[in-house]
DNA sequence: GAGTGGTCTAGACCACGGT
DNA sequence: CCGTGGTCTAGACCACTCA
């Protein structure tokens, strides 16, 4: 997998790629700094600001983060650019709160062409799926269905539901090994079905945001996909145009 | 309006406002390169690498471009970004199109509120409205409401409506002087009107993808506010996460 | 105080665009 | 050919964190 590093590029780009690679192998730990820039200067023969180059990239690119005096440190995605955020939960009293969670099922099942063809399934097989509904103070915000390849995510269908909490990404990682380290979002919307609707409190036809997720694991290899709905009245996106 | 420069943030720190400011300043046209780094080190008296470190955070804001061999050069934003761009126009063949516009009305009236405030205007002023349908192949995509503050903008009341292109920022160049250096813009999504589902050929009700837009001049005073709508089913806006 | 990243310098040579 | 930005070096000193 590992293409022969191009002469031509520019050394800081290899050393970019170099460690772009550890980092997906895992090497160094979330918690405990990587290499200083002294270290990995001497390691890969290079002058240290050619390392700062390297890892303005990962910086950038928000693989590394880094804090003076302490190290440099890999970074595990926050998902505080996900589009989810630009649901105003009413009271928007400026700090992020995650709302409660309900299963509404779960089980096997034949995943629908968008799941499969998202988790690189074969199309007509079976695929662990997950339905929740997610609340903030009661009042309902969004209704889930999550879809997961069999594989690695078994275990999930012998938890107890009482002990999926409110977010599924540190039960994946603790109970199946598998760590989401990049998503794509996609964002379109339509009218609200009938069953939807019900769960939502809102009525028939009502033009509801939907968010599609494809998340991927350090290897970018697909993990899970999931299609969320909610009422469009309560979403506002921003963006800034330069 | 500049501040006296802080002696404790960091020379590149400074060194980029100051260059910001004359970029503001529209000191530098866009079709000449700034001076060359080497000049500016001079001109600072800082070493080259402090310059570099300035130009490379105005080029990550996109207010400067670089050309290797040629020179810096301010940068007119393209509003490659926009969420308009997400408007999928059926034959998506890959290359951006401008739709055609066809002006429903011009004149002008009382701003509503939401225009009102975003242009800094007293509530109940009147401001210039043009109203337009946009079309791409002859099949209706967006309907657009404009306002525009009456002050540098009244040259438009008086230009033939034949006059107005597809694009209007070049008009508001070349008839108001006023050029579009940076916008805001906002998605949400609600259902369709009576009177907006008959000029876009949608059913009443359906879900439409409502964009607005605050434009803003080189100094970041708003210029122009506008509200688009267009059929949620054309429409697909995608992130990624890291 | 030792070790980290953050800022800044003053050079060298390369790659590219125009003359 | 010259002038531009692009890459790379080898240092210096500062600011911050933690033991």
């Amino acid at each position: 997998m590992p293409a022969a590093p191009d002469q031509r590029l520019p050394m800081y780009q290899r050393l970019r790629d170099a460690l772009a690679e550890r980092i997906s192998l895992r090497d160094w730990a979330p918690s405990v700094a990587i290499p200083s820039e002294a270290e990995l200067a001497a390691e890969h023969r290079v002058s240290i600001g050619t390392v700062r180059k390297a890892i303005d990239l990962l910086v950038a690119e928000g693989q590394l983060e880094r804090f003076q005096g302490k190290g440099t440190f890999v970074r595990r995605p926050t998902f505080d650019t996900s589009l989810f955020r630009f649901f105003r939960f009413q009271q928007a009293s400026g700090q992020r709160r995650i709302p409660e969670s309900s299963i509404l099922k779960r089980g096997l099942a034949k995943a629908p062409h968008a799941a499969a063809e998202a988790l690189g399934l074969a199309s007509g097989v079976s695929a662990i799926h997950i339905s929740r509904l997610r609340r903030l103070d009661g009042k309902p915000l969004l209704v889930e269905d999550i879809w997961l390849p069999e594989k690695p995510f078994l275990p999930l269908l012998e938890l107890e539901p009482s002990r999926f909490g409110a977010l599924l990404y540190p039960l994946y990682e603790t109970q199946c090994g598998q760590v989401v380290a990049s998503a794509d979002e996609t964002l379109t919307a339509e009218a609200i079905g009938a069953k939807d609707a019900r769960l939502l409190g809102m009525p028939e036809g009502a033009p509801a945001i939907v968010i599609e997720r494809l998340a991927r694991g350090t290897d970018r290899h697909p993990l899970e996909w999931r299609r969320s709905r909610g009422p469009a009245s309560q979403f506002r996106y921003h963006i800034e145009i330069r």
